[in-house]
DNA sequence: TTGCGTGCAAAGGTTTTGCATGGCA
DNA sequence: TGCCATGCAAAACCTTTGCACGCAA
């Protein structure tokens, strides 16, 4: 699960960064910043291959934003392990919601056993509108 | 509707080469290419301009995919009324696959009635792992 | 003639890569 | 020592913008 590798310094301080912001999406350039800010300067290039190191052990979640915009990273807690469990993402307000929905999974069911894919909820954004700014754009 | 404007052969041949492929998504480059195959040039600049110009009048739909991907466009036929057209990604290889699919249908419904949230199914990817490599990873 | 349309070239942004150096084990 | 990690600079990538010219009406 994890990519082995060396401790380092920059490693130890991007993970931790996210673990404290994990109710945040950060990009990378947040975390540059933030880091520069206190103190434990890394490099961009470091930053993103962090990240993507990240991203593959299931450690961190990628949003993947309208090109132009750039991604957003979220920590992925312990408990998050459930698999009717998943993210909607308000374009407008960019509230993320975390949902418990037993239709998902029958969605997850279906699209396996019908079209040969496994989703991956943990990664997995729907992207719409919240109610709230549905009622504001009305 | 429409945005007024002169007729032009660029116009024509960019909007006749989406609704003749109406059943595949192309993106802005995939056009420039079938153009200039077909004789037919077109600069690029007067691509993305065109069909920024169909998406806003609502002729063409346009799907955001994930940084570094390009975006696809695709004609809106006339009776096409409902989305249940949405994608797949593969982590592993990045293999984008198009579903139409009634069960995704069903989750938006869901997810708008309980959750009050309305899924954008063109702005969405689901990921995961699709049937090829999670074959050989096996 | 008027002013929208076109397209080259260059800029814009995010992310990736080449390569020499640094540092863990 | 051996190999991974780092980070600067430069490249790659898709897309947009500046600007002069072309062309529809």
């Amino acid at each position: 699960m994890n990519s082995a590798g060396y401790k380092t310094r920059q490693k130890a301080v991007i993970e931790d960064l996210l673990i404290k912001n994990a109710d945040r999406h950060l990009t990378a350039d947040d975390i540059t910043d933030m880091l520069k800010e206190g103190g434990n300067d890394v490099g961009r290039t470091t930053v993103y291959r962090t990240l993507e190191r990240l991203v593959t052990d299931n450690k961190v979640r990628r949003f993947s934003m309208p090109q132009g915009d750039s991604a957003c990273y979220q920590y992925i807690s312990a408990g998050e392990t459930c698999h009717e469990h998943f993210h909607l993402k308000c374009n407008y307000c960019g509230a993320l919601l975390h949902i418990e929905c037993e239709q998902m999974s029958l969605l997850s069911e279906h699209i396996a056993k019908h079209h040969g894919f496994a989703v991956d909820n943990l990664k997995t954004v729907l992207y719409g509108v919240c109610q709230k700014c549905a009622g504001e754009r009305k």
